[in-house]
DNA sequence: GACACATATCCGCCTACACGGATATATTGA
DNA sequence: TCAATATATCCGTGTAGGCGGATATGTGTC
């Protein structure tokens, strides 16, 4: 109970929705993240922490970075929120602003850099 | 996006997931919730006000009673959503153990009351 | 109108957490 | 070891919202 109430309170923010939206199209490091979102750091980085924390991401240091990349194996319910959440959150304006901004993004990135 | 992020607050808390598992049986009056979930009454008012105001629950005067059930015609999320809600809440022990007291108290309950 | 009852709202108190600048930590490379 | 960079955490500030007793409001009955 209170693990599901954890999962949907971890929903219950448009930055946290704006991180997942784009996490889906694959794994982002922090950097991406800060450039794409256009936010402080810590700001990312503690939105990541919670969501981590309530199972909805997984990360892993690779060098100097972090890459994030969503959770493919919860639970029943997270595997059907996921579901809910990959159908619905492309559809939303806010999240498809942010993925043009990540095209971009990646298109001029200098390829030395985190990518 | 707000309001993705609101439908999710709703749900971020354990008396209103215990509220929407006992209203997927059909609907209750405040008097019910009370007794069934056995919380002060103002505690039981306000998570219906929120639910309401969220867009999950619909309420309904009759006489002296409100009858709160839930929302079956919402948007597309919020129906997905409805359909994880009912396939999972319904799981969770502390919802069956709800549901159980729910069956007890409609069958002592004084039939000239709210039911 | 006066009362009884169901429900909604108010209130003070308290915790969670959002924000973002400042600081600490970790890693790599010179 | 030192500097540079990426990330995590700390900090003070502000707001949302949980709690439940007290009070206000709405409704039916006499």
């Amino acid at each position: 109970m209170k693990e599901m109430a954890k999962l949907f309170k971890a929903l219950s923010e448009d930055v946290r929705l704006r991180i997942l939206g784009l996490l889906c199209q694959g794994e982002l490091c922090v950097c991406d993240l800060m450039a794409v979102l256009d936010l402080p750091q810590s700001t990312i980085s503690r939105h990541l922490s919670y969501l981590t924390n309530a199972g909805w991401l997984a990360g892993e240091r690779r060098g100097v970075w972090m890459y994030y990349r969503l959770i493919d194996d919860g639970g029943d319910l997270q595997q059907d929120l996921m579901a809910v959440l990959i159908k619905h959150l492309a559809k939303l304006p806010a999240v498809a602003r942010d993925y043009a901004r990540l095209t971009q993004y990646l298109k001029t990135k200098n390829p030395s850099a985190c990518g």
